[in-house]
DNA sequence: ATAATTTGGTTTATTAAATAAACTAGTTTA
DNA sequence: TAAACTAGTTTATTTAATAAACCAAATTAT
């Protein structure tokens, strides 16, 4: 079969790094996010918005030690989508099962 | 570990696409491409010329029945390119070995 | 013979996306 | 009370992806 077209919201550099380490965290905030990818403050809060647009990440604004506090989870839309871009992958690489 | 830098060369739709097919084909031609891929001519010519110019993909361009043909195939550092970024896209999947 | 069509592309213009710089608002520390 | 820090957002810039328009040679139709 053709190789599928790759969802565009996951197939970028930055927003696959955040959704993968949600996928692993189970649950997640901005600084984190921050940490892991390296990533600025600015460039997170576009992606980050952007996979919210979508409903793929929840995101939940609080305060935390009187600091406002984002919290961050996948959604199961933002799972499913996850992981269909990884079995579509799979055939890129070819790493079919 | 944290998520390596996937290199963005080959972290593109298309190029992933035309690579793919180029490391299972082995060698192919700009027909080819055409067919698998779907994508017009034009963003076809250009992501070639893209994978040319970093040394992942080697153009040959001749005759053939007449007409101009390119065949296409991959350099050994396009392939090792390759690799690694299939290395580094399994951490980001949480298909590590 | 020559005009129209097809093959096999390239170049250029447009659209969209990624990224960082600059900014905002509240908190803590000096 | 001013400086510095936390936790972001908005906006501007740069870069990349894509398609439209174009070019040249070969073929077919008139």
């Amino acid at each position: 079969m053709p190789l599928k077209d790759l969802n565009p919201i996951l197939h970028s550099q930055l927003r696959l790094k955040i959704v993968s380490h949600l996928m692993a965290a189970e649950e997640s905030d901005f600084n984190e996010v921050k940490e892991i990818t390296g990533a600025t403050s600015g460039n997170i809060s576009v992606q980050i918005k952007k996979l919210q647009k979508v409903g793929y990440v929840k995101v939940e604004k609080g305060f935390k030690n009187n600091y406002q506090h984002t919290s961050l989870s996948m959604t199961e839309e933002g799972i499913h989508a996850f992981e269909t871009y990884v079995e579509n992958l799979k055939n890129y690489l070819n790493l079919d099962d």
